[in-house]
DNA sequence: TTGTAGGCGTTATCAT
DNA sequence: ATGATAACGCCTACAA
């Protein structure tokens, strides 16, 4: 009697109590708590409730630490991308969030910086943590660094897989298809010197990318011009300076393809500083439909890959992966032409255009 | 003699051994191993050596699930964003996950979304697992939602914080200052006519933008007109409906001070589809400097957050809460202005530029 | 210098 | 329908 007067009073100043607390409040013992707050219909429907009750006045919350010890569950994941500060991996992350969340998954984001040092240290943190899957949305991914991620024994899916074959499942766009779609649309406006800024690092996108544009001069029996592809990085600096040796060229090239929108922002940018007008004078189009492809000045034609869905889908593979399933395989997703008008067709008249004469060479 | 012999053979295929599996490897007690890997200088030098070397052998990670329900600890912070694909929260969560993984700890990042349904299960999911620290970058955070967090009991730092003096620890951008540096530097121009774009939302930080531009003018004692301040929020597509009613104004604005680069982004391009031209027929500023500020044509003249530096400002803050400082206070960080080709000074001509005759009224 | 015992907060497995 | 007990993997006393 003494004992439930002193017990039963919930106590409002507990700061984290366990389920031991609430059993103690509740005068039952700490696992008909736990079925209480699990649901499990075992317990009777009136205790149930009143232990619900208690508990949720006590602001109790089950730790999911001490559930984690005992089920090796975490309901947690880890993403890995080069940068946060990446436009692109901010999209795909957007929707692997949201679905992750859906389904009572927390999500660790861990930022490489392309640094091998921090990846080390991120597959150890990863590994201590026990997460139940991974994701990998950074093509700039070390070699060495994914099979140390696979050690670990836990489902891993990637996004726009780097090393393809390597791993079994991931989400791809169509790099070739996109590609060579943006370049069929050049060569339709008539379209004859198209030149490509791709990315030095030597990205499979790149190299497929590479390859549509290429397929489509072929398709077109447009010869293919070396002096016409030149590299950055992905970033927009670097693609200004790629740009701007493309307009040293003695005849300029009246369109260009862009590794991606990035890289068609300093494009766009070089192409402007020198005097020169897009469309006009210069077609220019981007990868990714970034969310300022609308913006640029003309807005940018490009090819979209459906960022947010592309997360979505990397994290539903992984959700079958965690279940259970052995094989999800490789989802490929459509790439879409997004005209703008940073396209046009080409000046009539067969004499390239060029700066206000004597501008670029003396 | 014979366990011995059966106990020592390292299992290469033991997929997560525990403590105790080292233990019996090397023929020693658990603590001796767990001793022995966290360097324990009680462990004799020799057997310590041993015993890390099959530790690694084996492939063994401690895991910081069993540890953290010891210590209470989960070397685990949280991060809340509106949402990532916001480039202002991605440089900020750079900053951020970068210093927390210098000091060993791994970070959560939820997206908001600015849905209360999504954030009453983020705060279920952070407290669930025992975060050691909070960081809220999210300006859009719900007014009920910051207390449901603090309930928690686990430090929260801010950054940008929407309630002044509502929460103790944050970093905050000196928005006035820079508003007013940005229209300070228009009026030295020679503009008169300054338009304000504002976010709808009323965020503090629009307020105390628009304060510092209201404060730029009366130093400059030019007349606040209602006419001239017009509403978006804060991304680009309602910024160009915004600035496109600030165009049908019988008297054009010379000059536009935007909220923040996204808004400069739709209200450039509003400006271009009007046929007008930037800075000649009208000045346009940011705020932010965004990666692509650099980028606009005319690139965007703005005012500089140290998006990255802010993140690691607010971690190094959080680092000193969760280590048992009691107050680390609110730190300023100065915005810079960085004029770009955006601004130039109004034309000459008293008559306010117009597209050609007619365009836009009949 | 090393081993033994206990407990962190849960859930699962037995009893009752 | 509920209670007692054990176990998850680790670390920290205390004992040897």
């Amino acid at each position: 009697m003494q004992t439930d007067m002193e017990s039963n009073k919930p106590d409002s100043t507990m700061l984290r109590p366990s389920i031991k607390d609430i059993a103690r409040l509740a005068n039952v013992s700490h696992p008909t708590v736990s079925r209480a707050l699990l649901n499990n219909p075992l317990v009777s429907k009136k205790t149930g409730e009143r232990i619900r009750r208690i508990a949720k006045e006590a602001g109790y919350r089950p730790s999911a630490v001490a559930r984690g010890l005992l089920t090796r569950r975490t309901q947690t994941i880890g993403v890995v991308v080069t940068t946060v500060a990446d436009p692109f991996a901010g999209a795909v992350f957007s929707g692997i969030e949201q679905t992750a969340g859906d389904h009572g998954y927390s999500v660790f984001l861990a930022d490489s910086n392309a640094d091998p040092d921090r990846e080390r240290k991120i597959v150890q943190a990863f590994a201590e943590r026990r997460l139940d899957g991974i994701i990998v949305t950074s093509s700039r991914v070390g070699a060495l660094y994914l099979p140390l991620l696979a050690e670990m024994g836990v489902p891993i899916v990637l996004v726009n897989n780097q090393f393809p074959g390597a791993f079994a499942h991931a989400v791809m766009i169509g790099n070739v298809e996109g590609s060579r779609a943006v370049a069929k649309h050049l060569i339709a406006l008539g379209h004859q010197r198209i030149a490509y800024i791709g990315d030095q690092s030597g990205f499979q996108s790149d190299t497929e990318r590479f390859a549509g544009y290429r397929a489509a001069l072929k398709a077109a029996q447009i010869p293919f011009r070396e002096e016409l592809v030149c590299h950055g990085d992905g970033k927009a600096e670097a693609a200004t300076l790629a740009m701007s040796r493309l307009l040293q060229l003695h005849e300029l090239p009246t369109a260009v393809c862009c590794y991606n929108d990035m890289t068609a922002l300093g494009a766009l940018h070089a192409v402007h500083s020198h005097g020169l007008r897009v469309p006009d004078d210069v077609s220019v189009t981007g990868f990714d439909d970034l969310f300022f492809a609308s913006y640029t000045q003309p807005p940018l034609t490009t090819v979209r890959q459906p960022m947010y869905r592309m997360g979505q889908l990397a994290m539903d593979s992984l959700l079958s992966l965690m279940s259970g399933k052995k094989m999800v395989g490789t989802i490929r997703v459509a790439p879409e032409l997004v005209v703008r008008k940073s396209t046009a067709s080409p000046r009539k008249s067969g004499a390239p255009a060029k700066p206000a004469a004597g501008s670029n060479r003396r």
